[in-house]
DNA sequence: TTGCTTTTGAGATTCATTCTCAATAAATAC
DNA sequence: GTATTTATTGAGAATGAATCTCAAAAGCAA
């Protein structure tokens, strides 16, 4: 959290944007304990923690977030779109259970090498990753 | 396109569901040139055909579509849905340039592999793929 | 054809996301 | 600190893809 405020800073100073309160509430709240969150997610969060920041602001600092970084937008659920931290997290893909819902992480390591690999053979560079796939989980196979 | 008709006319049956006529045009749009394409391009694509299906059966058919494996979601391009055909045509991730909206497609065979084994660690039985990232094409990063 | 069920089209509705704009706050210089 | 400049905010309006509603139309089986 120290790092990821340091990175924030310079990267709004290089951009001259400046470091107000809102901001820096949203960025809190998302280092704070979100693995995945929605805006929503974000905004309720905030105010649990009797903070406020408007829905529309959120929205306004999630690109910035995505920029600079130290978020990603790694998948859709319930016609939302999710994120979740990039900084100090390594590419990884989603498995989401079409019938409960639940995200399970995998290929950590596997995955970035052999995508990039085929990146490069396109001259590709590749700014964010998107890697998942629907199914049924564990449990809900029965 | 003959064993695409037969496979929908089957699945249709198999839910007690009618072989209609805009279900019929929709299937013969979808196979008839399309590589990618959201719902806007099927409706147009009908029109320009001197046909006529409104977009709502449109919604309402690619459910069906998708559930008879005939085709996929893979992939969303100025926040709309994109699908493409499943039937005979392999896995695949797309590379999407966020710059001129090009979409590469890649990975044929290396990729279902390792997602295929990563799933069976999981005991997640995939549905339906989602694989891509975001970047700058060939001819985007100058 | 009749009778029963499903489907369709048109428009209304929903809901995530984006936009507008007047009021406010950050940064910088003094 | 104050003044000036410029970016940012909040609230609500607007947008637009996707879904829903419902009366009219079409498929299907006998
Ligand atoms: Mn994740
Ligand atoms: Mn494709
Ligand atoms: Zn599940
Ligand atoms: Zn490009």
């Amino acid at each position: 959290m120290k790092k990821e405020k340091a990175l924030y800073r310079e990267f709004l100073k290089s951009k001259n944007l400046k470091l107000t309160k809102p901001r820096l509430i949203i960025l809190e709240a998302v280092f704070k304990n979100n693995e995945h969150f929605n805006v929503d997610d974000l905004y309720e969060q905030i105010k649990r923690n009797h903070q406020n920041v408007s829905r529309a602001t959120i929205y306004r600092t999630i690109p910035l977030l995505v920029e600079s970084g130290l978020i990603s937008q790694s998948l859709r659920c319930e016609s939302k779109d999710i994120y979740e931290h990039t900084y100090g997290h390594e590419n990884h893909l989603h498995f989401i259970c079409s019938n409960c819902g639940k995200i399970i992480e995998s290929g950590f390591n596997e995955v970035e090498g052999l995508i990039e690999q085929l990146a490069n053979k396109e001259n590709f560079k590749i700014q964010e990753y998107n890697l998942g796939a629907r199914g049924l989980c564990k449990n809900c196979r029965e």
